[in-house]
RNA sequence: GGCGCCAUAGCCAAGCGGUAAGGCAGAGGUCUGCAAAACCUUCAUCCCCGGUCCGAUUCCGGGUGGCGCCUCCA
């Protein structure tokens, strides 16, 4: 499979660090509120990624970290009147919620930036003996970015350049104007953990250094996130790791594009976000997946209620197919026509597996999908054989599976009165009473149920 | 100022050297009591100007128009 390098600017061949798995390691959620649209953008290409990778017979360790401390936890505990470890408690719970929602499987692991603070301290004090870090006599820890010789590589920053681009607040007691802070000393009122240079907390960048070294090992495969990682917090967490340990951090750096509205991105600063919450109030989050794997994932994307809906509708395409395949009749024998269509499948797997592993093409693996659900759909007008049969309804599932699509079924728990409503009609069709007939379908239809005359016999749709 | 991305039909979006996948919407048709679903047919020459090449949407150069990072941000 090729994937696309940030570090390299090149599409390379994935070539995994020990044959057969794959460690992984996708930055996750400040848990202080709801995440939004584009948060979520990067938990369903890493899903999916992950998915796939386990489709082609990886063993993967996936893990996403919930960052529980930092600034914004702390200003949003106080505006709530509640302590930064409530909050966070809360929001890891609701982004449970969404995540599920939108199809994501839980990561392997999900470690929190405050259950690794040991592991924080010790890499800090590492730093420091090793000359990368120093200590204010405020209590603060700063890494010293110019003692770091490969600074800028990831981002393509020239350090220099940096330098002249730096802010500078006063109340820092920086060396450099880029040095950036491993640990911050107490402020009052804030949660503290004891450390060497005093009581404080760890410092962002710094908590992914530690979690994903702790737990994928100083050297893993893939590291992914939002562009907007990409500097300076990717480029903080080579520095900081590389000078550590003195080993290569991650090997594949996957960064994936914004979600826009109206050409800008979508962010928490310019205020137009919509969180996933309220969108699940208008669309099952299916929706909001398969919108999002319609684009190929470095590509921005713009967010739309329309485009929302649009890509409902061809997921809609998708679950008749599958539910048309499912009740397809079976044919007393095998045929030639179920060894071409068989053959058929073949193809799909390949074209599909030919999008993925180009550099996970989510786009172009849909149009295989939209094919195989054509192909199907006329396939199954007549009665088939059972083992072809069986084969096309096991390969669909395992692709839409791996993009995460058509996992849950559809509600078809429809009330009572519905369903005497609906052999009310039956009766009514049966005895030509087609205008009592369609006057039952009106009101299913207010009732929110659509109807459709199948060679099954009718069926009740959830509008 | 430094670094980088994008421009394909009404909308979304693949392709990236040999005359344009797929989806949504639209049009016509088949099926249906009528619908719905499904199926068939139909719907683009790829922002502009140069260059390279037998041949460019695809490569190179220059424009134009969007966007992003360099500060918290997925």
């Amino acid at each position: 499979m090729q994937i696309y390098n940030t570090m390299t600017r090149k599409k390379e061949e994935l070539v995994p660090l020990v044959p057969g798995q794959i460690s992984m390691y996708a930055c996750g959620p400040t848990v202080y509120n709801y995440f939004h649209i584009g948060n979520a953008r990067p938990f369903i290409v890493f899903d999916t990624l992950r998915r796939y990778l386990e489709y082609r017979g990886y063993h993967v360790r996936f893990v996403q970290n919930f960052t529980d401390i930092d600034d914004k936890m702390i200003r949003r505990a106080n505006e709530e009147g509640t302590t930064v470890k409530e909050l966070g408690e809360r929001f890891i719970k609701e982004y449970y919620q969404d995540a599920d929602a939108l199809g994501v499987r839980r990561a392997t692991v999900n470690p929190r930036a405050t259950e690794h603070i040991n592991e924080i301290i010790r890499l800090v004090q590492t730093l420091i003996e090793k000359g990368h870090a120093y200590a204010t006599p405020d209590g603060d820890v700063y890494f010293s970015v110019r003692s770091f010789p490969g600074y800028g590589k990831l981002s393509g920053q020239n350090i220099d350049d940096l330098e002249n681009g730096a802010r500078v607040d006063p109340d820092e007691a920086k060396r450099d104007p880029l040095d950036f802070a491993l640990w911050k000393a107490e402020k009052p009122g804030e949660p503290s953990w004891d450390s060497p240079w005093g009581k404080g907390r760890p410092g962002w960048h710094i908590e992914c250094s530690a979690m994903s070294m702790s737990i994928l090992g100083e050297t893993f495969d893939i590291h992914g996130g939002g562009q907007d990682l990409i500097f300076p917090h990717h480029e903080n967490e080579i520095a900081q790791s590389e000078a550590a340990t003195g080993r290569p951090f991650a090997r594949y750096w996957m960064h994936n594009g914004y979600i826009n509205v109206d050409n800008q991105k979508m962010s928490k600063s310019l205020g137009n976000f919509f969180t996933v919450r309220e969108i699940a109030q208008e669309f099952d989050l299916e929706a909001v997946r398969m919108f999002m794997l319609c684009v190929q994932y470095r590509n921005p994307v713009n967010f739309s209620r329309e485009l929302i809906q649009q890509a409902e509708s061809a997921l809609e395409r998708l679950h008749t197919a599958k539910e048309r395949l499912a009740e397809a009749q079976t044919a007393p024998a095998e045929t030639e026509e179920d060894a071409a269509f068989s053959a058929q499948l073949d193809e799909f797997k390949t074209r599909f597996c030919d999008a993925m592993d180009d550099d996970l093409n989510t786009a172009d693996a849909l149009g295989v999908l939209f094919d195989f659900a054509r192909s199907s759909n006329t396939f199954v007008s007549e009665p088939r054989g059972k083992a072809t049969l069986e084969k096309a309804r096991a390969l669909y599932g395992e692709l839409t599976g791996v993009l995460g699509l058509l996992q849950h079924e559809k509600s078809e728990e429809f009330p009572r009165e519905a369903l005497t409503l609906l052999e009310e009609r039956q009766t009514a069709r049966k005895a030509k009473n087609f205008s009592r007939a369609d006057a039952i379908r009106d009101e299913l239809k207010d009732m929110g149920y659509a109807v459709e005359d199948t060679a099954n016999g009718p069926k009740l749709k959830k509008l």
